[in-house]
DNA sequence: ATCCTTTGATTAACCGCTTGATCAGACCCT
DNA sequence: AGGGTCTGATCAAGCGGTTAATCAAAGGAT
């Protein structure tokens, strides 16, 4: 039930007749134009009629005729599923803001015609580019319309190809984890890691054996476990990892840690006395939660969405890590809580 | 990194010349206008054209001469800190899609200054209207700005007012918590509600009370507690449950449960053959995976979302619950899992 | 043959704003 | 007094479409 508005827009045309002066001129004091010569009485008169009539310049009208627009798509495949895809918005949406853009936003279920269907749609709204994103870290093949714009792949990546990507540093957050059991005295530590092969399971998984190595003590690969990616995984894992005599454990992410903080919490062990564990993705609500509170490694959603904004308009920053140059590397920080000794 | 992209865009123009007609008529066939008179053969030949051509329509060129736009705004408070806010978006990109709209979105944290920004430009790209939202349901003032043009609220109301809005029933959503664990034989039913006063405070209360008197069971204030919604509240409130002699309980949210669920292991109580417990809100990543899986009243936000685009464009729809008739109710179904007998 | 309809397609004004080109007047030199 | 420079502001041509009004040609009726 929309309310009746007989909202006759305000236009320039309505500013400068109330000013006294052209449109032209209006033009030039509402963007500030710095080549235009303008006098204090007509600029004063301008901003006061404008003030008046409350007038609002008509953002269409303006990317039509400067030939640009100040749109920024994101194209996600699940905008929902987990609070993740809701931080590369957020990051993305900061970061576009801050440089006088705005996100247009598609969710597409990962159908195909329904992400045809957004592309267009925002190729037709003239975007300046298009942030391609997934929910979880994989590989992907670029739709063709994409390449009807500029655009940044999200927390995904193209296998074989120089297609512009912004990615999780897997194999430093993997290390980093390690790192933190290792530095805490551990020697046996249990890698529980996901049955899913992805990015994530071969970067982590690397990451464990570089920090191993680095600290000097030897791979056993009967440390290594494999189980879903779930609490239900977690919680099944427990035993083995107890029976192969590990002191402490790293699940793959927080879920899996959550459903093991149960089996132990059964089995009448003490985290971290009896067993330290670390996890990854720092879910917030899980995490931060547990009892005692996880110790964790960050997925940085929030920085991704920045970067890959950053990264189509060019502006490198900060230097964030670079990958092979077409993929960018996000680190992923540690989160202290409590789960280590 | 942008890469080079001379894309001349393709204008009706072009397509015109290619097909030998004027821009009329293009105009006239994409839009597939009724009251046109085209040829089988000049439409034919634009047809061709555009495919030849890669012809996109420029939106923003239609938008400023059509003088309608066909984008929604979506104002969020909080776009990240659950998936809550996710779901509203999903639900409301979804029914905007479906009516060939588009969704803006911004995100403020909150923030008086961010939020009137967002609404300027929102104002400023001819928005159909704007959806604004929070992440949990709560009272709210209507920003002025707002006023300028259609607007729902989403997950919030203003009260004394007759802002359209849109919110959850969460009076039926706590009758329907208690009926469930009614329904298994329990009579005596604590509810952990939460400290902080809100709708949900209040409405779930109202809803237990309810369910009970519509059973025959008397009121017992002692089965009422008050903890903070976080699974520190569930975890330190069990004790008190069980020794005011609940067989059930009705927990005001899912973290709450899962706290809950911790001291319940601790003190080798089973569900839900020791205790009944119901959720509220179905937050997925927990409740689904609990052990046992948590039993629950879904917050309805992805429903939220669409109802509120349907309101704004006026589409009454499957006639959703009304509220005074300025608020529409959405239903809180439940959500059957494990946890009760 | 003549006049009226219909059909098929074009004209041209307009949407609200940007911007290079142009113009009128004031001021300064010589 | 005449010519050159500034300054302050206007003109007008788009940007890519939409759409009411108009027009030309063909077919039908008388």
């Amino acid at each position: 039930m929309s309310s009746e508005h007989a909202r006759q827009q305000v236009t320039m045309r309505d500013v400068a007749d109330a000013a006294g002066v052209s449109v032209a001129t209006v033009s030039h004091v509402v963007n500030n134009k710095k080549g235009a010569r303008i006098g204090q009485d007509a600029r004063q008169r301008v901003k006061d009629a404008i003030q008046e009539l409350g007038y609002r310049p008509n953002a269409m009208a303006k990317t039509l005729s400067s030939g640009s627009s100040n749109f920024i798509g994101l194209v996600a495949d699940a905008i929902a599923t987990t609070p993740f895809a809701g931080q590369i918005i957020h990051g993305a949406q900061d970061e576009a803001w801050k440089h006088g853009y705005v996100l247009l936003v598609a969710n597409t279920e990962s159908d195909p015609a329904a992400e045809e269907a957004a592309i267009a749609m925002m190729l037709e709204h003239q975007v300046r580019g298009i942030l391609y994103s997934t929910w979880f870290h994989r590989a992907i093949t670029v739709p063709p319309a994409l390449h009807e714009t500029d655009y940044v792949l999200v927390d995904c990546y193209e296998p074989h190809t120089r297609a512009p990507a912004v990615v999780p540093d897997e194999v430093q957050g993997g290390r980093t984890a390690t790192e933190l059991l290792l530095q805490a005295g551990h020697r046996r530590i249990a890698f529980i890691n996901t049955t899913s092969p992805s990015p994530a399971q071969e970067g982590r998984l690397a990451g464990y054996r570089s920090a191993l190595d680095a600290a000097g003590v030897a791979f056993d690969e009967q440390l290594v476990l494999y189980a879903p990616s779930e609490q239900e995984g977690g919680y099944a894992a427990l035993d083995t990892v107890l029976a192969r005599g590990a002191t402490a454990v790293f699940c793959h992410n927080d879920r899996m840690a959550m459903g093991l903080y149960d089996r132990a919490h059964e089995r009448g062990l003490a985290i971290p006395g009896d067993l330290a564990v670390v996890g990854f993705d720092n879910q917030e609500v899980i995490a931060a939660h547990l009892r005692p509170p996880l110790t964790t490694v960050a997925l940085p959603h929030y920085e991704l969405g920045a970067a890959g904004v950053r990264r189509l308009l060019g502006i490198d920053g900060d230097g964030d890590g670079d990958g092979d140059g077409a993929a960018s590397l996000i680190p992923c920080p540690p989160v202290l809580r409590a789960s280590i000794t």
